[in-house]
DNA sequence: CCTGGCACTCAGCGCACGCGAGTGCCAGCG
DNA sequence: CGCTGGCACTCGCGTGCGCTGAGTGCCAGG
């Protein structure tokens, strides 16, 4: 177990590489820190922090800079999270809710958790896997050429098209339709499949069958691929602020950020309630081991229904970063739940 | 008037400079083109295309680099467009018949795009103004509560609720839906107004008439709320191969990628029909003064709805890019004219 | 257990130097 | 008049060297 003022040691070598950016050694340490000892008792504490791996030197006789684990023990046990000031909160509240529509919502949200933490922002769209249909409609735009339009509580519209492999008549569309909306409207997204399921066999013609079929199986792929989640990226630009070095730290961090993939399983990795703190090679994406990931899940409710957060250098400041995301969060709830 | 040769001097200048991205020099050139003259004799030519400031030197005892204004002159008199080889058309073909929907084949084009040029990669959704109507649907979903779901001919939806003053009968919407449809679908967003102007006027019943106004104001005012332009973009990696310095050059283009403001702005700035290149201070904007713009109206007839293109280093391969820009834009068009 | 002292390490900086790619100019040749 | 080879000159860049100073580890004494 490491001493009280070891930790302290620790907390001021964080700080203070996080504020330079330079290795920090011990004489530089005593000076901007009160810790009332020598740099000589801070060296033989920095020795072993090195040797607990919470520190190391990127060269010998070069200052200390903290590892993940360092980064993880500050993280855990000697900061807090800082919470915004006052005009802060205000300017949040202001930019959020001039807000017209969900996009706009997570549009404003993006922009300014970029601003506020100068890093990248990540924002998913509120889930829509408890979504239910609130109608169905079938267009005839040539004989054998129907469009679905899926409409949903959340009034988002999804559309297919669909080339039928038989033309099919304006009374048997008019017919699927008003089977297919009496069996699903209202039902949950998940329901569906069930419901729809004997449907081709309501329909005497061998031919109308398989239309049905065809217009059956566009529908389930589309209430898939609805439910899938979608996020908004931005402040990609704040990647500049890396690092000396970064030609080669950036480009993977562009790379991943650009497959929503990635990143989607990045914020499904992170705990459903409270917050997230990924440091450094805790991120399972390779391109992502020089970063640290800062997420929270949102919600209108006390449920989290999507989640936020930030992508940064594993050198960011971890308390101020922290305290903007839930604040950010926590707004965007607000927002969410009135409207 | 420059020679003949002194034309094919600067050729051969963009061409290495292009590929080896160092300043080129007499003798390197003359070594790696069959140019037919001495180093000594390209040197003259040099120093003559250097007046004309079609080149520069980054300092004294150098190679030349082409300025902008030999990049210029590159592009419109020295170069054609590099046609995509049979398979390369498959594979953009291929790759853009997976998509089920707008979205999709946004998506699909942009990462195309990025692949293709390894450039950035921004492709604009068509726009509703140059769109026309494919079909009005009307769904009534309460008595007085009718949804308006528009469908353009790019395969865009657009929704909206109304609220009727009275309710409206089942017979009384489908009159008025075959009424609107068969006066604007095919026809341009433009000039849908005049089209519907008299609509109430067919309606006997007075609420009915207020009704009917009630939805096509809904109508028009979709038509003007959501000319906004929508973008997407991609590649951005990509930046990361723009040059040795970057640090400097690439943070001002993520800037100005994320304002999508710029963005729309770039794009409309291009012509509208055939493709635009615009090169490095040619562009309005400051972030973008180091990059090129390769931009193409694409559209599912003859006529653009929409443009895409890429932003990469003015040092870039332009008649690569070019052949890709287009060979994508043509396929775009064709996939939207089939849906 | 803390401290001051001391010897040691080593990245970074400045500087001198030489190499070589590249240039401009010029006189000569077809 | 245009092309060419020759030649002197420029200057960025890489290399090697020595110095400096921040930083370290170790140790003996309080």
């Amino acid at each position: 177990m490491l001493s009280e003022r070891r930790l302290e040691v620790l907390r001021a070598i964080v700080q203070d590489y996080v504020g330079t950016e330079e290795p920090v050694g011990s004489k530089a340490l005593t000076e901007r820190h009160r810790l009332g000892v020598s740099p000589a008792t801070v060296r033989n504490d920095m020795a072993a922090l090195e040797d607990e791996g919470y520190i190391a030197q990127p060269h010998t006789s070069a200052g200390r800079i903290p590892t993940d684990k360092g980064y993880r023990l500050f993280v855990d046990k000697l900061a807090g999270v800082k919470p915004m000031t006052a005009p802060e909160r205000r300017a949040i509240q202001n930019f959020l809710d001039g807000a017209v529509d969900l996009d706009d919502v997570v549009a404003r949200t993006v922009r300014l958790l970029a601003q506020l933490t100068r890093q990248v922002a990540v924002v998913q769209y509120p889930s829509l896997t408890r979504s239910t249909v609130r109608h169905v409609e079938l267009l005839s735009l040539a004989p054998a050429r129907v469009m679905l339009v899926l409409i949903t509580d959340t009034g988002r519209v999804e559309q297919r098209m669909i080339d039928c492999p038989a033309p099919f008549g304006e009374t048997s569309l008019a017919d699927l339709r008003a089977r297919l909306n009496s069996r699903v409207a209202g039902r949950r997204f998940a329901d569906v499949p069930q419901l729809v399921q004997d449907l081709p066999e309501a329909f005497e013609e061998p031919e109308d069958r398989g239309t049905v079929a065809t217009v059956l199986s566009t529908l389930l792929e589309t209430l898939v691929e609805e439910t899938e989640e979608r996020l908004m990226i931005g402040g990609t630009a704040n990647l500049t602020r890396f690092g000396h070095d970064f030609p080669l730290t950036i480009r993977p961090v562009l790379e991943a950020l650009e497959e929503q993939v990635v990143l989607l399983k990045l914020l499904g990795e992170a705990k459903d309630s409270g917050m997230t703190v990924r440091i450094g090679h805790e991120n399972a994406h390779e391109g992502l081991n020089s970063t640290s990931v800062v997420s929270v899940g949102y919600g209108s409710g006390g449920e989290a229904v999507a989640k936020l957060g930030v992508v940064g250098p594993t050198r960011m400041d971890y308390p101020g970063t922290m305290g903007a995301v839930r604040a950010v969060a926590r707004y965007v709830g607000q927002i969410l739940a009135e409207s």
